[in-house]
RNA sequence: GGGAUCUUAGCUCAGCUGGGAGAGCACCUGCCUUACAAGCAGGGGGUCACAGGUUCGAGCCCUGUAGGUCCCACCA
């Protein structure tokens, strides 16, 4: 058998193995009829993107999902992808054009085209291979992109479908526009940023003559495009004004005075200024009044040519320029302070400019309904299940979804205009002929929104619109894993285009999981330059070290922070058990041993710890089915390193480096076989350490990732012998810490004595009193049913049934040892008042469940027989 | 304004369906015991934000209060 290095360095064995999977299959998965198919779609990380703790988190999660279901049995696909992120990609494109001075413009859209496909070809593989490094076992034969044949034909059938059955539709209505990116986005993508600002307060002249009206506005420049100022009908204050008219300051254009609703009457001077072209409110007042709508700005958001004086200038100089103006025409009444919520592009965070233009939106009424109702009855769950919430919110406040983008990286919409009469075609064809005229039609220069392309991902990446044996067999897929700050975007959008198209959900499960903040609680950001690359984490730590930080110490749907030192903690528990192992091993012998074999002679401290993996393996499981994988975590974690290292193999090394112990067969069997369920359940957590390790020590097996995942069984359920351990257990940590109080050097063994008159427990310390010498620095023990022969003066303990006696001779101080024994007097009437309390109050007795009143009987029991003993001992003492 | 969530040891956080408060790190005391000092043994430290309520019994369920975080919202 091989030898291991002394420490475990992750960085001679990440690559060598993660090659060896994929070059054997591992990944792969197959439609297989035999099996239970258990799939995941890993969110497509944009192109652009660069792997960050979110994606590490969040694909983490979904490593051990599916190796955990791989090894259990399931035909596990983990189908794995990229986006193309069109206003990411987009923008990354014409930025570095720029800096060669060359626009979009310059090169026209095929040319732009090319160098977007070329910028993939180049970038696109760089977050695979990312996230290759961190162990992700995704079937990459299967590997997609939203813009791949695959994707463009689903794309082009639901948009087809949807416009046919009226469900998509092209209209002039108010956008949130980006002047930066130039092109329209939903309102999903809009984030609200508190901003200091200004109100202010304009005063309007009748055009009767009759006086003057006076508003504020946050927004001066818009008032170029004003169109009517509006009251609320019930103000009185303003009652005798609703149908008259007033002279637009600066540019005296007369406009009217209309009454609505929207307008409240405590807010302000309880007037408002209505621009329809530039404000979303604004616009439906003008609908309902058929008001005019007037533009007043170009893409980049500058005032148009219609208005000389400011033509050119931007926003925000048009806005200086404009309330110098009015200042000086007289109609500038004061300027307050005043903080608003001012919505920002999500890629960009310039302010967007509201604008009314044509562009195409998915109706969203009838499609959310479905959608909400999958969740209500169960048909999809959350994980954790308030999410629900945050989905349910999104759903029942939904508006129409502004699909159309005004940039060329993308899916182009497949609408076909005649530039002669103006026909309109939508057609999956990539050509269309006029209808009418027979003129060949121009497409539509508009491509969809990023999300409507994901929002297909669960099958259109399973062959949809085909009828595929993928799509039957993986499909609805099993769990969705992701952030919940993804949930408006994609979550639902996935929700009601899976019912729409499949008639079913897309996924049983959505596990959503927080953000990986830095150590203060920050969100990591390139601006605040807190990120910390999970590469360089693996780099110093290993792939097992970040994942297992990653998972551990927080619970579902919760943000984390990150911290080295929890890195450096889960690379001391790689090399924890990289040591137990080579400790293993190096006590092999060489043919090594079969695990096939049971011995027929193991000890109680083998069936001991056999059963402790063995209710392991239902504890794991239970926690893994219900995605508690924190929890699982926890108890691999504290089960090797306490319960096997600590404790198993201390215990098994006697018989070890004894060439004649009869039972050191059993005690590698045992060690082995332990090692191995461990291993397996660590496995979907730390996949390297435990591959490396298990194919050293089965040199016979190909690897961990496909061996059969620990269940538990009646075989190794041994109810008396854990019992009996425990018991030693208990005993060896009382003699350490009596040692350790009394200041009593490790290397001063002592004999012990353990005084029990029940004959059970005579039996368990005589099959465990082998443990008191390697553990508990016995010098000799000695068991017997009465205190004959032993000192008054011997330190002792109690547990219970038990005195366990350290004739110490010189060393003790009688004081201080009743000392000792007055505090576990105490202790101990601690506990029986608390027992007695509970046992003499009638309610109690009369309501609480017949198992709690039994415990607690049992209790009782221990505790007055523990006192008697501590007290006999203390009477000893004192004589 | 509405909603969600959080408040537990010095720090960061667990605590599943109510039945004697846990981990990691940090701290203190001993140990180079031949798998591991990236280790071993022992230890100190908590009115579970606050106030009520339900219950035989509440960190956990209900109500309210305070503070923090996040999301949503048309008040110009």
């Amino acid at each position: 058998m091989k030898e291991l290095e002394k420490n475990y360095n992750p960085a001679d064995i990440e690559d060598r193995l993660y090659s060896k999977w994929q070059e054997k299959k591992f990944f792969h998965a197959e439609v297989n009829r035999s099996k239970k198919p258990f799939t995941i779609v890993m969110p497509p990380p944009n192109i652009t993107g660069q792997l960050h703790m979110g994606h590490a988190l969040d694909n983490t999660m979904q490593d051990i999902l599916i190796r955990f279901k791989r090894m259990q049995g399931y035909e596990a696909l983990w189908l794995p992808g990229t986006d193309h992120a069109s206003i990411a990609t987009e923008a990354k494109i014409v930025e570095k054009m720029r800096e060669e001075g060359i626009s979009k413009e310059d090169i026209g859209r095929d040319g732009f085209l090319e160098r977007a496909w070329d910028w993939k070809k180049q970038y696109g593989g760089r977050i695979v291979s990312q996230l290759k490094k961190i162990g992700s076992s995704c079937d990459w034969d299967r590997e997609r992109f939203t813009m791949d044949e695959g994707c463009n034909e689903a794309v082009k059938e639901v948009f087809v479908n949807l416009y046919n059955k009226g469900q998509i539709y092209k209209g002039e209505r108010i956008i949130n526009w980006c002047p930066h990116c130039l092109t329209s986005i939903s309102d999903a993508e809009v984030e609200y940023e508190d901003q200091a600002g200004k109100f202010w307060h304009l005063r309007y002249k009748l055009a009767d003559g009759s006086g003057y009206v006076e508003l504020a506005t946050t927004r001066p420049e818009t008032l170029l495009g004003d169109t009517a100022i509006a009251v609320n009908p019930n103000d009185d204050r303003y009652k005798d004004i609703i149908g008259k008219t007033v002279i637009l300051p600066i540019v005296g254009r007369e406009i009217p005075v209309v009454a609505d609703d929207y307008v409240g009457i405590d807010f302000g001077t309880g007037v408002v200024k209505i621009t329809p072209a530039h404000d979303p409110n604004d616009f439906e007042v003008g609908l309902r009044h058929n008001l005019p709508i007037i533009n007043v700005m170009t893409d980049d958001a500058k005032i148009t040519e219609d208005y000389p004086k400011y033509a050119g200038m931007d926003r925000y100089e048009a806005r200086k320029a404009i309330v110098e103006d009015l200042e000086a025409e007289g109609a500038l009444v004061k300027i307050e302070d005043h903080d608003h919520n001012v919505g920002t592009c999500y890629r960009c965070h310039t302010t967007i400019e509201p604008r009314v233009s044509k562009q195409w939106f998915v109706k969203m009424e009838e499609l959310a309904k479905p959608a909400i109702d999958a969740v209500k009855n169960g048909d999809t769950k959350f994980v954790p299940g308030y999410f629900d919430k945050t989905y349910f919110h999104w759903l029942e406040n939904i508006r129409d979804w502004c699909i159309s983008r005004q940039l060329w990286w993308g899916h182009q919409i497949p609408a076909f205009y005649c530039d002669d009469c103006g026909e309109m075609v939508v057609t999956k064809d990539n050509k269309a002929v006029c209808p009418k005229c027979g003129k060949e039609m121009r497409q539509d220069p508009d491509t969809l929104d990023t999300w409507f392309s994901s929002a297909l991902w669960p099958f259109s990446t399973l062959g949809w619109p085909h009828d595929t044996e993928e799509m039957n067999y993986f499909y609805p897929t099993s769990t969705l894993v992701t952030g919940y700050d993804i949930i408006p975007f994609w979550v639902m959008r996935m929700m009601f285009s899976g019912l729409e198209h499949t008639g079913k959900v897309p996924f049983d499960t959505v596990l959503i999981h927080g953000l990986v903040r830095d150590s203060q609680g920050r969100k990591m950001s390139k601006s605040l330059g807190n990120g910390i690359d999970p590469l360089e984490v693996i780099d110093k730590y290993g792939a097992d070290a970040l994942r297992f930080t990653l998972i551990t110490g927080n619970a579902p749907g919760n943000d984390m922070r990150f911290y080295w030192e929890r890195v450096e903690a889960s690379r001391n528990f790689a090399n924890k058990v990289w040591n137990a192992s080579r400790f293993i091993m190096m006590n092999m012998p060489e043919e090594g041993i079969d695990l096939n074999k049971k011995p027929s002679n193991l000890t109680d401290a083998d069936k001991w710890i056999l059963s402790k993996v063995n209710t392991l393996a239902k504890d794991v499981t239970d926690n893994l089915d219900k995605y508690e994988l924190g929890i699982a975590a926890d108890k691999i974690y504290e089960f090797i390193w306490e319960e096997f290292c600590d404790w198993y193999i201390e215990m098994v090394k006697p018989r070890l480096y004894n060439d004649e112990d009869e039972t050191m067969s059993a005690a590698l069997w045992t060690l082995k076989k332990v090692l191995i369920d461990a291993l397996k359940m660590l496995h979907p957590y730390m996949p390297f350490v435990t591959e490396e390790i298990f194919c050293t020590l089965q040199e016979n097996e190909d690897s961990i990732m496909i061996s059969n995942w620990p269940e538990f069984t009646g075989e190794f359920a041994f109810a008396a012998e854990e019992k009996a351990v425990e018991t030693i257990k208990e005993a060896v940590r009382l003699i350490r810490n009596t040692r350790a109080e009394m200041n009593v050097k490790p290397s001063k063994k002592a004999k012990v004595f353990v005084v029990s008159e029940d004959e059970d427990t005579r039996s368990i310390f005589e099959n465990g009193k082998v443990f008191f010498a390697t553990l508990g620095s016995a010098s000799e023990v000695v068991i017997q049913n009465d205190k004959s022969g032993i000192d008054d003066d011997a330190v002792s303990v109690v547990i219970p049934k038990a005195v366990i006696y350290m004739p110490f001779a010189e060393l003790v101080d009688i004081e201080k040892e009743i000392e000792r024994l007055e505090k576990e007097v105490a202790r101990l009437e601690k506990e029986l008042a608390r027992v007695n309390g509970m046992l003499s109050n009638e309610k109690f007795v009369s309501k609480a469940p017949e198992k709690k009143i039994n415990e607690e009987k049992e209790k009782q029991a221990k505790y007055t027989q523990m006192m008697e003993q501590v007290k006999a001992q203390l009477a000893n003492l004192k004589k």
